[in-house]
Formats: structure tokens, sequence, C-alpha cells
DNA sequence: GCAAATAAAGCGAGGGGTCACTCTTTTTAT
DNA sequence: ATAAAAAGAGTGACCCCTCGCTTTATTTGC
């Protein structure tokens, strides 16, 4: 899956074969199929894994540590690049955007905790918006590469406060 | 073109195929080959076509109706997937990652003209952050279907006004 | 302990099928 | 009569997946 992951993140799903995926891996075309019994289930499997971090707390120093770490992991590993096409891959297929339904609601459900008593009647409203630039960030990151996130830390503070 | 981009948005570029394109055309085999020397070069004229709309101004009926504007757009041609697929290519196409950089630079150029002048000095900055988050509201409807607009018309009213 | 037996994991060439693209022929327009 | 446009069957390459075989690990009987 670590083959896969990387390969799917650096040229995509559709252009991603199982060759390169057994070349990547050092194992064997019969091999991957004992544990696999299609490609689709491949990238299946890579999606329902795909974590999205967050941020442990709605403050400035925090909100910016997530978008840092979201930076990072795009250079070091083309995370931002996989998010896009797992979400691409979404919107074309029922299977797989119920899995990334599944996965946006946990983010928002975390982040509405977050949100501080003070604007609790609005948390439903900031978590999506706040979840929702959060992953624009990433896309940006996957088209334009690497990016100042100052912007979207004020536009995510700006969310918060209301 | 209409063909291939109604094709595109419903089932991606890569579950697409060339009779498909012919199919929805009612053209032939040989004459869309006429027109274009590849299906890669059909993909590219699509997202260079691929208009994104934006508010008149930054009032909140103006960038409400916009949303709307995205949202009837999404149900009645399958805009938003379209847009999903172009995002996740372009992460991976170096060419095509120049068609939609330059776009989302125009988009962005065209929000700086509207933001306010008590708000000029950041305007670069909203502009990055009003773009993004629309984006990302075609995003969702593209992968949770159609989606009330106004926890994001909130947050862009917020990212406006600072 | 050890060897036979059974199970699990891995291997890789090949089949079947799809698909992008071409090429010759036919139709339409000038 | 000539050129441009359209047609659509054919082709070769690619790619997902299967299947018989080999190697490694685990269990069982003595």
């Amino acid at each position: 899956m670590d083959a896969a992951r990387a390969r799917f993140a650096s040229h995509g799903f559709a252009h991603t074969s199982m060759a390169d995926i057994v070349t990547e891996s050092g194992l064997s075309n019969g091999a991957i199929y004992r544990y696999f019994t299609s490609k689709d289930e491949i990238v299946i499997a890579v999606c329902e894994q795909g974590t999205e971090a967050l941020p442990r707390a709605l403050t400035a120093e925090a909100v910016g540590g997530f978008l840092d770490h979201v930076r990072t992991r795009a250079r070091d590993t083309h995370h931002a690049r996989l998010v896009a096409q797992i979400y691409a891959e979404a919107a074309v297929s029922p299977l797989l955007a119920a899995v990334v339904q599944r996965q946006l609601a946990a983010l928002r459900a975390a982040i509405v905790e977050l949100v501080p008593d003070s604007r609790r009647p609005q948390a439903g409203q900031i978590a999506e918006a706040f979840v929702a630039l959060s992953i624009s960030y990433s896309l940006q990151l996957a088209i334009r590469g690497d990016l100042d996130p100052a912007p979207f830390t004020a536009a995510l503070l700006a969310i918060i406060k209301g």
C-alpha cells in the first residue's frame, strides 16, 4: 500500500499501472493479488486510510502549525496531490464518495468540538467552512506547488472569529 | 467539445473513452481526429475554456447569488465534478497545471479589484482565501451532492470583513 | 528434536480485452 | 472536377488479471 500510495500521489490513479505498483513495491504481480482482488480495491484501501490531520485547538498558533504540517507533508510525500486524486475519483464513484463523506463528517465533528463556547450556535457552520478551506489549501499546494499559508491562516481565524 | 465535457463531468477523464465521446457527439471516430490530434488535447481544450464565474461585488447579496449560481450549475451540468477532475489532473500534469494556474491567477486578480478600499492592504490575502473557499464549495458539491451554501456565504463574508 | 505433511506466500509468463489512434473509402461542398 | 470533411472498420500497444508452479513457513506424528 505504501508503494501504491506513493505512485498514486505522483502520477494519479489512472496513470498508475499494476506494473508500476509491482515495481515500486518489490513484490510480484501474483503476490499483490493475494491481498487485493483488483486495482480498484487498492484505490479504495488507500483512500480509506487517507488520514487528514487537524489542529488541536482553534488558536492562531495551533492553526498555523496545522497548515505548516499540511505544507511539509505535501512537500515530502506529495500528499496534497493524493488528496486531489481522491476527491476527483470520489466525484464520479459513489463507493468512494461514501468513504470520503464519512471522513469529511468526522473532520467536521472534530472541529465542532474545538469551537469556543462563545460561538457555539454557529459551530456547525464554522466547522464546515474550516474543513473546506483547509482542503482548499491542500488543493492549491497540489496545483501551484509550495505556497505561503499566511492568507489561509488569516482566513481560518476570521472564520472562527466570525 | 460539449460532448467531451459532458462525459468528463459525469464519468471523469480516465473513465471516458474516445468511443464515448464519439457516441455522445454523434460524430465519427475519424471526424474527431480532424479537429483534435489526441484525447489529451481534448482534455486540455476543455480545461482551457473551464470558466469559473465570479460575484460582481463583495456584498452579501452578490456573494450569495454567486454561490447559488455555482450550486445550480453543479446540479444542471455536473460542473462541480468536472472541476474536481481538472484539479486532480492538473496536480499530476505540469502542462495542465500551467493552464489552471493562469486561470486561478485571473480569478484572484478579479477579486482583488472588488476588495473595498478599507481593506486594500490585505486585498491579495483576501482574494487568495476567497477563491480557495469558493472552489472548495464546488468540491463539496461534487462529493456530497447538493448542499446548503449558507456556511460558505458566512465564511466568505467573514474573510472579507477580516 | 526431527522429518514429513500441510498450509501460506510469492512468482511471472500469458490471455483476454479495451482503447487510442490510423487509414482507406465514401460523402459532401466548392 | 477537385478538395475538404466524415465515416468506421482495423491495428497494435497496453494493461488488468489469472493460473500453474516454486519457495518459505507452520503444524503434526513419531
